[in-house]
DNA sequence: TTGACATGATACCTATCAGTATCACATAAA
DNA sequence: TTTATGTGATACTGATAGGTATCATGTCAA
């Protein structure tokens, strides 16, 4: 299985990505975020697991709460993977740019 | 439902991922594509359809065969989203900024 | 036309996923 | 200590996803 696959996963679902939205702004609890859903604790815990699990969020632990922040580095392995297709992007440019020059000359 | 929804479910499966792969190198029929993995004709078809709807291939009928084709335009959706983290990494950015200035003062 | 090939489409099965309900544990406050 | 709050974890359910088997359709070649 390719390393890529739990945050490829994670970002499957747009409760998650919602979530990942609302981290931008400040770090949160558990119930915090959970207050912005229609959907219990419990589902939300997992959701955050998932985020966890793609290296989406870090967790820190406060007294009896826990914090999830976003991480900084979060998006690092999904610009690496469209990194791949760099050459087929050039590939297309030049193709446009020899079509355009055939057709002026 | 955000209209991301079918960009990112087609990404979220890893055979989805390896076929984008091969379709920078060269356009190919179902046939081409399922010959490369270990799985029925249909399920590669199920696979294609749903990076389709994603708006990551488009097909174009040549005879009798199918061509799948990848999209140049395929990842500006995701880019875009990404974007909206922008202000987030820069915020982090100026925070390091500040700690590292606030360190050699 | 007939037969072979490439694809489309559907029903079906199994596994996984999103969500709920529930209970247990840990910590802050009275 | 007692009570309330915040969280972790598990069993369960309904829906969806990935995959196979199968049949129908359309196109090229003899």
């Amino acid at each position: 299985m390719t390393p890529d696959q739990p945050i490829f996963r994670a970002l499957a679902d747009p409760t998650r990505r919602d979530i990942l939205l609302m981290l931008r702004e400040t770090d949160m609890t558990i119930a915090q975020v959970a207050g912005n859903f229609d959907m219990t604790r419990a589902a939300v815990k997992k959701h955050l697991t998932v985020l966890s699990d793609g290296g989406l969020i870090t967790t820190r632990t406060q007294g009896r709460e826990r914090y999830n922040a976003l991480n900084p580095n979060a998006f690092t392995p999904i610009l690496d993977w469209l990194g791949f297709f760099d050459a087929f992007w050039d590939d297309r440019l030049s193709a446009l740019k020899s079509a355009i020059e055939k057709d002026t000359t």
